[in-house]
DNA sequence: GTTACTGTATTAAGCATTTAATACAACAAT
DNA sequence: ATTGTTGTATTAAATGCTTAATACAGTAAC
């Protein structure tokens, strides 16, 4: 997979967003299967503590449900991943928001750099 | 000052963001002498060797200066400041609409939400 | 029943960050 | 000359992240 995780925060934390990721835009289905700590580990080039600890996270957050012997399970709760993926684009919206008026941008100005970017 | 650092990533490298954000907003305007690093350090509530670093690496940076005994200084170069500036704000789009559109929005739908949060 | 695969737990080592406690050389003010 | 302020450097300890190397209990497949 060869992800190029960053220096400035634990390897864990990225993973755990990159799979959030995944699951709130249905790479990851609702109730499917995910590969086991040990391939997930291979796959994202990291030690398995690492991922276990990553998985475990997501597990705290609601988002995977291990089953003890069985494996491991995306949610089944699609109003949490509706919820989480709006929550992380108001997140956006707002920490953009804030940090481009920081900067000295005006309202105006912003929308104006937005539409040019996204179009 | 009382700033809350974020847990997850070095306390210097917060400082260097914040710090240049001083510099590149005016708050610390060029040219002029920026207090000594034990008074940042108490101003910041960090330990003196922690703003060290930060200056150092904002040094290595080009924003500041230091004269060997005098103090520290804002640089001079008004065009770094501003190009800076000006990069941060595209680096902040282009980050904010790969997010958005990872996350499932549209760019009339991201347009959309800026002009709602923005006005 | 043996084998292979789950998740989970433990111990140890290496590394970067942070803090603490000093120390030194250069210069200004007195 | 002394005192106080610069920036800078060093050593040590505590903490958290990461990796490595194992180990164990439960389950499914054969």
């Amino acid at each position: 997979m060869s992800i190029v995780f960053s220096q400035n925060s634990p390897i864990y934390l990225q993973l755990v967003e990159i799979m959030k990721l995944k699951i709130v835009i249905g790479v990851w289905p609702v109730g499917e299967k995910v590969n086991s700590v040990r391939d997930l580990a291979l796959l994202f080039e990291v030690n398995p503590n690492t991922m276990q600890r990553a998985l475990a996270e997501l597990e705290r957050q609601g988002f995977l449900y291990a089953e003890r012997t069985a494996g491991r399970y995306v949610t089944k709760d699609q109003q949490l991943i509706e919820d989480t993926r709006h929550g992380m684009a108001e997140a956006y919206i707002v920490d953009f928001c804030e940090n481009m008026k920081e900067l000295g941008y005006s309202k105006d100005q912003i929308i104006d750099l937005i539409i040019k970017e996204a179009k």
